[in-house]
RNA sequence: GGUCGCGUAGCCGAGUGGCUAGGCAAAGCUCUGCAAAAGCUUCUACAGCGGUUCGAAUCCGCUCGCGACCUCCA
């Protein structure tokens, strides 16, 4: 199999993957912030990188992977916020900053179940590893490269700059960080308007404090992942995935406190996905424009036309290079909803079709075919995991699939080898790389049964050419949205939405 | 303003300088009691203008349009 190749943000070229210790990967991804619901937006890094974590175990890595709680920090519930300000509220009617990130921390979870994402090997939280963090600020105030200002740490960025490449992940040059006009909170502190906190003092009214050598206060936003990552994959580690909104300042300062801290860049392959842009433009909070993952799920949203499974969703996402950006439409997500129950489907089929066992192909051209459809996908794969070549050999696939099924291939058409390559792809790529699953519930036995039932009665009206009950069986099944088959070989099947 | 990226058929989206990606939609045909599903066929696009080249969607330049980051952001 040909190597493996990464678009690496960091020199913006695609690299051979070569893991530090061979056989062994650690990746590290930025997690949500549970501070609110996650939106469709987040949903794209966590089924891309989870596409790679799946990938990587496909060709036989043992995979560390290490996704973040971001349970720390300035946290404020919506609507909320004036209330928890009132010291004078009672216990139980202030907002708990733990209740708070709980709730969105379960919400954020029973999203990823639903997408059939894999559970990261850890995931850890930010609030639990407060003393990592402020060692690691001390760490970097002893070497010379953060101060202290009211019981808030800096990093001193200007100096970093001076001995190491600051601004080169995200092709940024230190004098126009300087000149930044912008005025934001505690920038009269810093020394330079480039520099970053490493740790914040908490005024009275925070809800978020922790003692530290500089007083009462909270960790700086991006301190938490250099200190995590080192903890559990080392202080140089194979990839370091998130969205390219991340890239500037949270993955620049990432660099600089752990090239302080450690001696040496974190990084070997930085990787970033593209954003999902609604009406052209990047959905966000602050754009106003987020679409909630219960709302995409249940549809209850003024942008959407109906409900959308959240196999649809990641299936969405995957037909498009995740360095790509991906827009939001109805039209898009409901043509993407068709295409997998397809794609599905031919799946199924797949797996009920029994070869021959003839080890020459009577078909040379078509056997040639479906081999280099099956083979290509690795290679697609390889080339820094461009899912949507491989969702499209797929697609080149179904037809032979359902040739076979309905009689205009003959299954000996390809050699009994060529039908395992087919049969172990489809499983391989179906189920454990782009990790997709059926749209419809596995149904029990007895619904099985009564279906079964109305499929006798059905079948015994059509031989006596009893057309109106025949219809009204399979009309009435059909509004309650399940559709009957009547297949070639006389047997019906049916699926449920 | 600075940095970076994008503009591909009705829609969504791949694309290594030469070999019509793929999906959805649409049309026709086959199969079927009728449907549905499936199969076959049709629809040959690369923002515009120059340039390099035997040959460019792909490389270079300019123009137009859009976006991202520079602030919390996946």
């Amino acid at each position: 199999m040909s190597d493996l190749y990464i678009y690496n943000s960091y020199t913006r070229e695609k690299e051979k993957f070569e893991p530090l210790v061979p056989g062994y990967v650690g990746l590290y991804v930025c997690g949500p912030t549970v501070s609110g619901e996650s939106h469709l937006g987040h949903a794209r890094p966590y089924i891309t990188f989870d596409v790679v974590n799946r990938y990587l175990q496909y060709l036989g890595y043992k995979v560390r992977y290490v996704r973040n709680i971001t349970d720390a920090g300035h946290f404020e519930e919506e609507g909320r916020e004036a209330e928890d300000k009132v010291a004078t509220k009672a216990l139980l009617e202030r907002l708990e900053p733990m209740e708070l990130v709980h709730k969105y921390t379960n919400l954020f979870h029973w999203g990823m179940r639903l997408f059939n994402t894999l559970d990261p090997s850890i995931e850890p939280t930010a609030t639990g590893h407060v003393i990592e963090q402020i060692n690691m600020i001390q760490d970097i105030i002893e070497k010379g490269y953060a101060y202290e200002v009211n019981g808030s740490v800096y990093f001193d960025v200007k100096k970093y700059a001076e001995h190491f490449p600051y601004g080169k992940l995200s092709g940024r040059v230190l004098d126009d960080q300087l000149e930044t006009t912008r005025e934001l909170d505690g920038q009269e502190e810093k020394r330079n308007k480039a520099d970053f906190a490493l740790w914040k003092n908490a005024p009275p009214e925070h809800i978020m404090r922790w003692t530290s050598p500089w007083g009462e206060g909270f960790p700086g936003w991006h301190i938490e992942c250099s200190a995590m990552s080192s903890k559990y994959l080392g202080q140089v580690f194979d990839i370091h995935g998130g969205g390219m909104d991340l890239q500037f300042p949270h993955h620049e300062s990432e660099i600089a406190q752990s090239t302080i801290a450690h001696g040496h860049a974190p990084v070997r392959y930085w990787m970033h996905n593209n954003m999902i842009t609604i009406n052209g433009k990047k959905m966000g909070k602050s754009y106003n424009n987020v679409i909630k993952l219960t709302e995409l799920f249940s549809g209850n949203h003024p942008m959407l036309e109906q409900p959308y499974h959240p196999m649809v969703v990641r299936f969405y996402i995957l037909q498009t290079h995740y360095r790509s950006t991906l827009d939001f439409s109805n039209e898009a997500l409901q043509a993407s909803e068709r295409a997998l129950r397809r794609l599905w489907e031919g799946y199924e089929v797949l797996k009920k079709l029994n070869h021959p066992g003839n080890t020459e192909a009577q078909d040379k051209a078509l056997d040639k075919k479906v081999t280099d459809w099956c083979r290509e996908c690795d290679e697609f794969m390889n080339d820094d995991f461009n899912t949507a070549r491989v969702v499209a050999n797929l697609f080149e696939l179904v037809p032979v699939i359902n040739g076979m099924k309905g009689g205009q291939i003959k299954l000996n058409a390809i050699s009994a080898d060529t039908f395992t390559l087919l049969s172990q792809t489809f499983k391989s790529y179906m189920e454990d790389i782009l990790g997709l699953q059926p749209l419809a519930q596995e149904q029990g036995d007895k619904l099985d049964k009564v279906l079964s039932l109305l499929i006798d009665i059905r079948k015994d009206a059509r031989t006596r050419k009893d057309f109106a009950t025949s219809d009204q069986i399979r009309n009435k099944l059909t509004e309650a949205g399940i559709t009957l088959k009547d297949e070639k070989d006389g047997s019906v099947s049916y699926t449920i939405e």
